[in-house]
RNA sequence: GGGCGAUUAGCUCAGCGGGAGAGCACUUCCUUGACAUGGAAGGGGUCACAGGUUCAAUCCCUGUAUCGCCCA
């Protein structure tokens, strides 16, 4: 196979990944080696409406990263890949499409016919981000590809309300609620965000009971700040501080609400903060958490006057009518939307002298985070976990080290949340979702079975006859099902040989915005319903930033949609990115720099590759690295070695940026500025000489090493490259199921100190060479003064490669440096470069001035430090001597500068 | 208000109790037979600030400032 003059990514993908579907090589347990460990993740299930963003690209890169990884090491792997069925945001979706083809409404076509639109939408238009998981090249089992609607998920589901229920960890309750006036459902706090929002501070008088209200005379009223007027109508109190000089003789006493008449008592509580508006607030325990506290500590009973629109509902309210006698102007807002409803009761406290200011103020405001509208805080029956229980064995597995964060930090959120758990309200008011499995008899006695014909007959014999039961028209929050997801998936509540194998999971990859969501109530449930942790690692990646660090946002335009990125940059480029910039407990900030360099870098590889093949490097069969005898293919056999340690090492810790740098910096900086170009003179020579043959077919071999490394990493380029490398017959297998590197290669100290030399010298002569102006074109002699015979062999090994790389016409040897040579230094010895006629003399006494001036420094810092008696006393041994040893070569190397400078003024 | 994190080269970020690093950008040179998406050589940093611990602090501790995130 020929390889092409360049790499084009969008030329491959499509090509690689039908390959690696065509061969089932991401099927569990693919590439297993016989008894060998399981290693498993399951995917955090994205929305069946979403689609690929940035954060997705990063945290299945690292999943993938880590996946193909242990496959290729011959663990038994299985990514569990699916979706979650997002309640809001599907129904969201579809009654979306129902409006723009001008169809019934959800309502008008019924619950039945509404879901069936929905699964159908599903089956057309859902879960397009699994495919594009696939053009990212997530190497997830996708035959197994689950949904928490599924049948078995749903199974799995129905098992857990109804055991959590009779263990009364699952219980009906009146309480305030999140309530979405546009969803018309309860959300969780966790899907609310604080806005904040420029408002005002409404300072309202409340005249007091049995005086005759007068605006000129405070004394007739008290004067209580609001955000929100027009929840006064459901006011029950005013509360004040206890200790509050203004208001203390004022508790116990009532006041007669305005509009509405009710006479409510001004009650103390500390919940009022005296610094805060008037001092003194007002009380609606229907409407505001807080206040529902205040209200429960002083028995005041909640007045709902909000509808499930969030309209004001007067007429028919008998909680608002109680001890009310509101006027017609008040009643007529019923129907009335809050937010008109503010402005009219504002403007009656103005009409009748009772409102004392309004005061800009900004603050807070709950919204739905899906809905955009401002949450109501709503009574209403709703079904709930008790999370605190469930909590406990949560805490402790974690305190314990059964499972660990990493970053060890994020443990601290996680106890966090934990410790301070509300009841988890698990019930919607939505249609797509698992419907509640409790039916109510006539007389709303409820029966939770894990059937509707359990329900008939546990309703028969609590009743002693046959009844009518309804259900529970609401359905279970989302994170309900996925909370199950690690086991659920491999086939719970079954005893499946999944669950047995891969069940607890290896590691959860997820954002840490999921902590909460998902980590802790996958912990909760896992452990209630399996006794194991449901995973033993966390890994908690960052976000994904823009440039400047914001956060990506649709409605900040700074979004990078990463298909664009795959597109300009193929994938591999950008899952090596997001690979390198994953460093643990920081952001990342996304540069199109960044994806632009490794997209080089594939580049760079790819040519190296051709390289190879254009000097008949090809693959050998049996080819054994530790068998090597040359000097250089064993030094590269050696930092190949080197570099597989690191991997390893970097990727068992879940350093992904350390892995992926080892990889860079081992294929640039040492395969291709290095070993190939010092190879080069053996693989270009007219003779079939033993070297050339042994030099191809280690260049051939690290070639394979360097794929099968970076495979993780880049699996669409390097099983290409696979392919295209292929000896004779072709691969045996797909590089995604080829074995993990391992170091090959004996003590290879020796060959680095030759190579080491060899790239010193090199070095020094570029160096030298630019800082004296030699032109580059320029061919001069190189002569090593005084070298042992050693150095001298070497240096007649690597005569093409030293004249070639570092542009010398001959390197000789002579027993001292000739008048006015230029002179370097070079793992301890000298060499000389006798161009003196060509160079500026002066410069080149400035330049070794200027080195000495430099070790001298240095010389001076460890001196002082030796001469310090509390150093020699106090540190340890290896410290000292490091710093005698790098002492005596800084001051070996000044000796020889100073007599290189010496010679030179001699000679002037 | 509580918590977490950040502050290191122009930019984006690693690192770490004993010699300041990478990539990009920049400067100069090189179209030499894998690669100009390339090669070579350079310049550039009182490691935010102030104290403390230590023989030794960019690193540990305390405080300050600035920024970011999460939770009230």
């Amino acid at each position: 196979m020929t390889i092409e003059k360049t790499y084009e990514p969008s030329a491959i993908e499509g090509r690689i990944s039908a390959a690696w579907d065509k061969a089932g090589a991401f099927k569990a347990g693919a590439n297993a080696r016989p008894g060998a460990k399981s290693f498993s993740i399951v995917i955090p299930p994205p929305n069946v409406t979403g689609s690929l963003h940035m954060g997705h690209a990063l945290n299945n890169t690292l999943q993938d990263v880590l996946t193909r990884y242990h496959r290729m090491k011959g663990d038994d792997v299985l990514w569990q890949p699916g979706m979650d069925h997002a309640g809001i945001a599907t129904q969201m979706v579809v009654e979306r499409q129902l409006m723009e083809r001008q169809e019934p409404s959800r309502r008008e076509m019924g619950r039945a016919k509404f879901l069936e639109r929905v699964w159908s939408w599903k089956e057309e238009s859902g879960g397009t981000i699994i495919n594009q998981l696939k053009r990212l090249g997530a190497s997830c089992d996708f035959s197994r590809e689950r949904f928490t609607m599924d049948e078995g998920l749903s199974r799995a589901v129905l098992k857990v309300f109804v055991e959590l229920y009779r263990k009364k960890l699952i219980y009906k309750d009146k309480r305030l609620v999140n309530w979405d006036p546009k969803f018309q459902t309860a959300i969780s706090d966790l899907e609310v965000q604080q806005i904040e929002v420029k408002g005002n501070l409404w300072h309202l008088r409340y005249p007091i009971e049995g005086k005759t209200f007068d605006a000129e005379d405070p004394s007739t009223f008290i004067v209580v700040a609001t955000t929100r007027p027009e929840t006064m109508l459901g006011d029950t109190a005013v509360a004040v501080h206890p200790e509050d000089e203004r208001y203390r003789h004022l508790i116990g006493t009532n006041v007669v609400l305005p509009l509405v008449g009710r006479r409510i008592p001004i009650v103390g509580d500390e919940y009022s903060d005296p610094e805060k508006g008037s001092g003194a607030v007002k009380i609606t325990p229907a409407h505001d958490f807080n206040d529902f506290e205040v209200g429960r500590r002083h028995g005041l009973r909640p007045v709902n006057v909000l509808d499930k629109e969030a309209q004001l509902l007067l007429t028919d309210n008998a909680d608002f009518m109680e001890g009310s006698s509101p006027d017609a102007a008040v009643m007529a807002l019923h129907g009335q939307d809050r937010f008109v409803a503010r402005k009219a009761i504002v403007a009656m406290f103005e009409e009748r002298g009772l409102l004392e200011k309004i005061e800009p103020n900004t603050h807070a405001v709950p919204h739905g985070d899906r809905s955009g509208v401002v949450i109501e805080p709503y009574l209403t029956d709703q079904w709930y976990v008790d999370a605190h229980t469930l909590a406990q064995p949560a805490l402790k597995v974690v305190r314990e080290g059964d499972t660990v964060f990493v970053p060890k930090n994020w443990e601290k959120t996680y106890f966090e949340w934990l410790e301070n758990i509300q009841p988890w309200c698990i019930s919607r008011q939505l249609w797509w979702g698992h419907q509640i499995p409790a039916w109510y008899g006539p007389d709303g006695h409820v029966f939770v079975e894990l059937s509707e014909d359990d329900a008939k007959a546990s309703a028969t014999k609590h009743y002693g006859k046959d009844v009518e039961l309804v259900r529970d028209e609401d359905v279970l929050d989302t994170w309900f099902s996925s909370a199950l997801w690690p086991f659920s998936t491999m086939g719970w509540p079954d005893e499946t040989p999944e669950l047995k194998k891969y069940y607890p999971t290896s590691v959860l990859i997820t954002g840490f915005d999921i902590i909460f969501f998902w980590v802790a109530r996958m912990m909760m449930f896992g452990l209630e319903f399996t006794g194991e942790v449901p995973f033993k690692d966390v890994y908690i990646h960052a976000l994904v930033r823009d440039e400047k660090g914001a956060k990506m946002s649709k409605s900040k335009g700074n979004v990078i949609d990463p298909l664009d990125l795959m597109d300009e940059f193929g994938a591999d480029a950008v899952r090596f990115t997001l690979a390198a910039m994953a460093a643990q407990g920081r952001d990342i900030k996304l540069a199109k720099s960044r994806i632009e360099g490794y997209r080089n870098f594939a580049t760079k590889l790819w040519n190296a590759a051709r390289f190879a093949e254009m000097n008949q490097c090809a693959v050998v069969p049996g080819f054994d690295p530790s068998a090597v005898n040359a000097t250089l293919n064993k030094w590269i056999v050696g930092e190949a070695g080197k570099t597989i340690r690191e991997v390893n090492a970097a990727l068992e810790a879940y350093r992904f940026n350390d892995a992926a740098n080892a990889v860079y910096r081992f294929v640039w900086s040492i395969f291709c500025d290095w070993y190939l170009e010092l190879a080069k003179p053996f693989l270009q020579t007219e003779n079939d000489t033993p070297e050339r043959t042994e030099t191809r077919a280690t260049v051939a071999w690290a070639i394979d090493e360097i794929v099968r490394l970076l495979h993780p990493f880049m699996p669409f380029l390097t099983e290409e490259l696979w392919q295209v490398t292929a000896p004779e017959g072709g691969r045996e297998k797909l590089l995604a199921l080829t074995g993990w590197p391992e170091p090959a290669g004996g003590d290879t100290a020796d060959a680095e100190a030759e190579i080491g030399w060899l790239v010193d010298i090199i070095s020094e002569v570029r160096s030298v060479r630019t800082e004296m102006n030699v032109p580059g074109g320029a061919q001069i002699p190189l002569l090593l003064i005084g070298a042992p015979e050693s150095v001298k062999a070497w240096a007649r090994r690597y005569d093409d490669a030293l004249k070639r790389l570092a542009r010398l016409s001959e390197v000789g040897f002579a027993d001292a440096a000739p008048a006015g040579a230029l002179q370097l230094l070079v793992r301890g010895g000298v060499a000389a470069l006798p161009i003196a006629d060509v160079v500026d003399l002066a410069a080149e006494k400035g330049r070794l001035a200027k080195e000495i001036g430099k070790i001298a420094d240095e010389i001076e810092k460890i001196d002082r430090k030796l001469g310090n008696p509390d150093f020699l006393s106090r540190a340890k041994e290896e410290v000292i001597e490091e710093q005698r040893a790098r002492r005596d070569e800084a001051d070996a190397r000044r000796v020889k500068l100073a007599d290189a400078l010496n010679r030179l003024e001699v000679a002037s």
